[in-house]
DNA sequence: ACCTGAACACCGTTCAAGT
DNA sequence: ACCTGAACACCGTTCAAGT
């Protein structure tokens, strides 16, 4: 039953045309505010007080309206742009990257999980792919490299704010927390860490044996 | 394979008692001829010849279930049992439990992703990161740092083969081929290689500053 | 351009009851 | 110990038709 009056918290105004854009932003609402398996076709349809099937016109299918998600998920955090290239400071900007990247999918509950998974399709990762490959390659790799890293470390980055995000409505859960709080943060830098350094001593070792 | 009279594609015997066991290996079976999303309760008790209730006699529920399937799929390579600790094979040792773990992975339609999702909840992955610990353990790091180096490793793991296997089934569903082929191992390599090398540096680093 | 109405072909899970 | 039968409360998607 629906009330002729309903002040329902997660609804839009009261009108009946959507824009994509509205689209996007209330699953957005719906996905932060109770987590992306409460994400359905249908509830976001309610909660733009719609007809399921009216979601087809701006989206062809869910799958694209999740990669959508991740986009504008992945996209929040500006880049700031870092004008001079000094030798070195790929390291820098990567982590600042890195870190950056990990703040924007924080950001939104299970944000993680929706790039991750849009990315493993191959859809909507393609903004943090670029922005890394820009961090690293002001070093002096070759392309390959670049690439093959900055896949490797979004993997990582992923893999790990993934599992950050689990265990916070875990422990919001009230599973009796584990013995760690917030070490997320040390341990994804570490993490970071890791890689940039396995870089550099990559680089170096190759220029050594040439 | 296990079943005593097998010759019905995807289908036991005939009998409708079936074990714990039974269940999870015919769940496999429809996992590696099918993928991961075809696999559901329905399509299994159809295949076991069952009602879909009578699987929750065996499971609590689908996670559980794929849990299991996760640990089965990450089990599947034994572990070659390297006896003597030598000063600096932990490098050697890592690189092959690296691998090794990927082929497991490879072994099944949707491996790694069956796997990085259980992982991601907080089950069933306990068998390679207790092998990848180990390995990295061989080096002297403190527990700390094992922990992370192995959780930061067995992410890229997952991430990677989880992109890798997606990449396959698209290539084999006919869609004009990228320009890589079997590009994946060489990639894997490198970025183990980056995670290694980035934990040598990282130790090296520490004790010369003390 | 944007949506309704109604249907299709599915899901995971529960539970009393059977053997 | 292992399963049936029947139901509950959902899904994503399609499509003719309306405005």
């Amino acid at each position: 039953m629906t009330s002729p009056h309903g002040s329902d918290p997660e609804q839009q105004p009261r009108q009946a045309r959507h824009t994509r854009d509205d689209v996007a932003e209330t699953a957005l609402r719906i996905l932060d505010d109770h987590g992306l398996p409460e994400l359905t076709m249908r509830r976001l349809a309610a909660a733009l007080d719609v007809q399921p099937s009216a979601l087809y016109w701006h989206f062809p299918n869910k799958q694209t309206l999740l990669a959508e998600l991740s986009d504008r998920i992945a996209s929040r955090g500006r880049a700031l742009p870092f004008a001079p290239v000094t030798p070195g400071d790929w390291m820098i900007v990567t982590a600042a990257e890195a870190q950056s990247l990990r703040d924007a999918l924080l950001a939104y509950r299970d944000g993680a999980e929706v790039v991750s998974s849009s990315f493993a399709l191959g859809l909507g990762a393609s903004v943090p792919l670029t922005r890394l490959r820009a961090a690293i390659g002001r070093g002096e790799f070759d392309a390959e490299t670049v690439s093959r890293a900055s896949a490797a470390l979004l993997h990582f980055i992923l893999g790990h704010v993934s599992h950050e995000q689990q265990r916070l409505q875990y422990d919001s859960l009230g599973v009796a927390a584990g013995p760690e709080s917030d070490e997320g943060t040390s341990a994804f830098e570490f993490g970071v860490l890791l890689f940039i350094e396995g870089l550099a001593q990559h680089a170096a070792s190759r220029s050594t044996t040439r």
